[in-house]
DNA sequence: ACCGCACGATAAACCGCTTTACTAAAACGG
DNA sequence: CCGTTTTAGTAAAGCGGTTTATCGTGCGGT
C-alpha cells in the first residue's frame, strides 16, 4: 500500500536510482533507450517523487506562503483577499508553484512561519518591524510585502493610498459636505498601531479636509466587515450632529454602513453619502451602488508574486512605484443635504 | 547565512542530535537539566526543525490540500470558496494544520496532486470517478469530497441540493410563474458531464415543475460569475417568450442576471423574478436583495475538515446526511406579471 | 596497437530530522 | 553487596530523493 519510491522504479527498470532521477531532472544525461524505458516504467508504476524528499534534497519546495495576519475565518470574510489570491494564483500557476496559506499557529505567526515549507513569503499588511519579518529574515527566506511601508529588507508593493483617500475626501467636499466622519481600519494584529495602509489613508483624508478648511473629521475605528460597518454607523452621533458624509477605508465596512443607515430610515445618498475603498466587485451591485476608491488588487497580487519569484531565483528587485488608485463615482454619494432640515428619524 | 540545523543546536548544547530531537518531541525521555539547557540553546539560536526534513522522516506534513478544480483566478472569483475556506480554516487552526491550495499544474490536477506534500485532500465538486481521485487513491492519502456523489472510497459531505432546488422552483410556481428558465452550472472540468451538484439541483427544479404541471423549463448553461449571468440573460428569448422566472444555480450568476435585466430596462421582480443559490453574504445587499436557497457553506467546510482530520488519524468516518438547505425569500421574486401585457423593451 | 575521449551509467555522500535499538550509570530490592 | 531495573543519553539506520565524482566502454585518430 505504501507509496512507490524511486528505488522501486529503478529495480523495475533494471537501472540505478541515479538513472531514474536523471530521467526526470536531467534527461540529456541518459541514453535514448534507457530514458524511454525508465520513463515508461515510472509511468506504469504511477511513480512521482516524494515532495518532502525532493524538497529536502533540492532545498526547494515549489511553494509560496501567504502570511495571513489573523484567523482565516476573519481574513477570508473580506473579498479583498480573494482578489489578491487571484492575482497571486495567476503567477503561481504560470510558474508551477503551489500556494500555502499560513495563518497564526496557536496565535503566533512566528511559529507558523517556522513550520512552513515554502520558498518565499508574501505578507499582507505587516509593518516592516513586525517580529514575524525578523523570523523570515533569520530563515533567509525571500519575502515581498504587500500594503506595508518601505523597508530596506524586503521589497514592498503598495498603492497610492493617500492619493485615493484624498480623492475620496475631495469628492465629498466638492459635493458640499462639511461634516464628515472617517471610519478607520483597526490594527492588523493585537497591540500594534494602525496598519501602514490605514495610516496613509487617514493622512490622505485629513490633508484634503484640512486643505478645504472643513471641520476636523470625527474618526471611528471600524473593522473590515459588514457587521463592523453597521456598528460604526450606530455609534455615530445622532440628529444634527450626524455627519452627512462618511469615508470608509473598506468597501465591506461601507456596505455595513449602507445597510445600517437604510434600516435606520436614512436615504442614501440623500441623507447620507458614503464612499468606500477597494472597489471590490460587489461595490457595483450594492444598493445603491457604492462610490469608492478603486485599487488594482489583482494587479497587486500579480506584481508581488512576480517580484517574489524573481527574488526566489536570486535576482534582486526593488519596490515599484505605488500603484494608481482612482475614484469610482457611483450612487452612494450626492450633494450634501441642508443640515437645517430635519433628517429622517432613527 | 544558512539555516540553523539540529546538529548546530546539539553541538552548541553539548549533546547528541537525538537529545535535541527528544527535547521537542519526547521531553520526558530527557533529564530536567538537559531538557532545559537544550531548549534554551535552541531558542537562542532561533532553531526550528526543517519542515521538509521533518515531513520526510515522520511521514506527516501537517498540511491539508484543497483541490481547486480550475484556475485559481476563476475559482476565487466565487465567494463560495472563501466561505468554504473559512470553515476549513477554523478546523485547521484548531489542529495546527496549514492549508495548501492545489490548482491544476499545467492543466493537470493529477500531477498537481502528486506534487503536493499534504496529509489529506479536500476535493470540491469532483465526481467520484474523476481520474484525480484515482491518483489520490494510489497515493494512499485520505480525502473527503465536498459536493460530490456518494462513493465507496471517500466520505462525502453534501447538502440537500434537490430539496433546495425544489423549494426554489415551488416558490416561483406558487407566485404564478408558468414560464421558467433554469440556469445550469457548467461542468467543473473539461469534457465531463454536469457536476453532481448541478445534476441534483436540476433534478429538484424539474421535479417540482413537472409536479406542478407547468411547461418544461428552458435550460441555459451559465458559469458561476456575474459576467456569465449577464450573458445568460442576454441569450434568453425575448418578447412574450421570455421566461418570467429564472432559477439560477449560483448567487453570482443571479447577480449577473439582475444587473443585465435592469440595464435592459426590466424591473426586478415585477417583470422578472430571479432566485439564486448559495445565499452568499452579498445576496443580502444586492439590488434588489436576492431571493435564494441558503446552504450552510461554512458548516460544510467545518464538517469536511473535521472528517478529514479523523481520517488522517486513521479513524474511519462515514458521510453525514445531506445538510439542510432553506429558501430565503428576499425581494428579487414576486407574483408573475400578466404575460399578455407588453413587457418593458430590451 | 595504443592513447585519449566522449558517452552512459552508477556508487555513495548528503539533505535534516526521527526513532529504534543499545549502553553506561544510577537506583533499587533483597 | 550483587543482580536487576530504571534512567539518561547516544549511535546509527532510515525517510526518499539529488548530485558529485568515478568508472567502464567502445570509438576515432595517429
Amino acid at each position: 500500500m505504501s507509496r512507490v519510491t524511486i528505488a522501486d522504479v529503478a529495480s523495475a527498470a533494471g537501472v540505478s536510482k541515479t538513472a531514474v532521477s536523471f530521467a526526470f531532472n536531467n534527461p540529456e544525461r541518459l541514453g535514448q533507450a534507457t530514458l524511454e524505458r525508465v520513463l515508461g516504467v515510472a509511468h506504469d508504476l504511477g511513480y512521482a517523487p516524494h515532495p518532502a524528499a525532493r524538497a529536502l534534497s533540492t532545498r526547494r519546495s515549489g511553494t509560496i506562503g501567504v502570511l495571513i495576519p489573523q484567523r482565516l475565518s476573519t481574513v477570508f470574510a473580506n473579498p479583498f483577499v480573494s482578489e489578491l489570491i487571484q492575482g497571486l494564483g495567476e503567477l503561481c500557476e504560470e510558474h508551477d508553484l503551489a500556494m500555502l496559506l499560513v495563518p497564526p499557529l496557536d496565535g503566533s505567526l512566528e511559529t507558523a512561519i517556522r513550520h512552513a515549507s515554502v520558498d518565499g513569503f508574501i505578507s499582507l499588511g505587516l509593518t516592516p518591524d513586525d517580529r514575524a519579518l525578523e523570523v523570515i529574515e533569520s530563515l533567509g527566506t525571500p519575502a515581498v510585502l504587500i500594503d506595508s511601508e518601505d523597508s530596506s529588507d524586503h521589497p514592498v508593493v503598495n498603492v497610492d493610498d493617500a492619493g485615493g483617500a484624498a480623492a475620496a475626501a475631495n469628492h465629498l467636499l466638492a459635493l458640499g459636505h462639511r461634516h464628515v466622519a472617517i471610519l478607520v481600519l483597526p490594527p492588523a494584529r493585537a497591540q500594534m498601531g494602525y496598519t501602514p495602509t490605514a495610516n496613509r489613508r487617514l493622512a490622505g483624508y485629513n490633508a484634503a479636509i484640512e486643505a478645504a478648511g472643513a471641520a476636523p473629521p470625527l474618526t471611528v475605528t471600524a473593522g473590515i466587515s459588514v457587521a463592523a460597518g453597521m456598528r460604526a454607523f450606530d455609534s455615530l452621533p445622532n440628529g444634527r450632529n450626524r455627519p452627512t458624509g462618511l469615508l470608509a477605508m473598506s468597501d465591506m465596512t461601507a456596505v455595513g454602513v449602507l445597510s445600517a443607515a437604510q434600516t435606520a430610515g436614512l436615504r442614501v445618498p440623500i441623507d447620507l453619502s458614503v464612499v468606500g475603498f477597494d472597489d471590490l466587485p460587489l461595490a457595483a451591485w450594492t444598493n445603491p451602488p457604492l462610490t469608492t476608491v478603486r485599487q488594482p488588487i489583482v494587479d497587486k497580487g500579480r506584481i508581488a508574486a512576480r517580484m517574489l519569484i524573481e527574488r526566489m531565483n536570486g535576482r534582486a528587485v526593488d519596490s515599484p512605484a505605488p500603484l494608481k488608485t482612482t475614484l469610482v463615482v457611483r450612487a452612494s454619494t450626492s450633494e450634501a443635504g441642508n443640515p437645517d432640515l430635519p433628517n429622517a428619524g432613527r
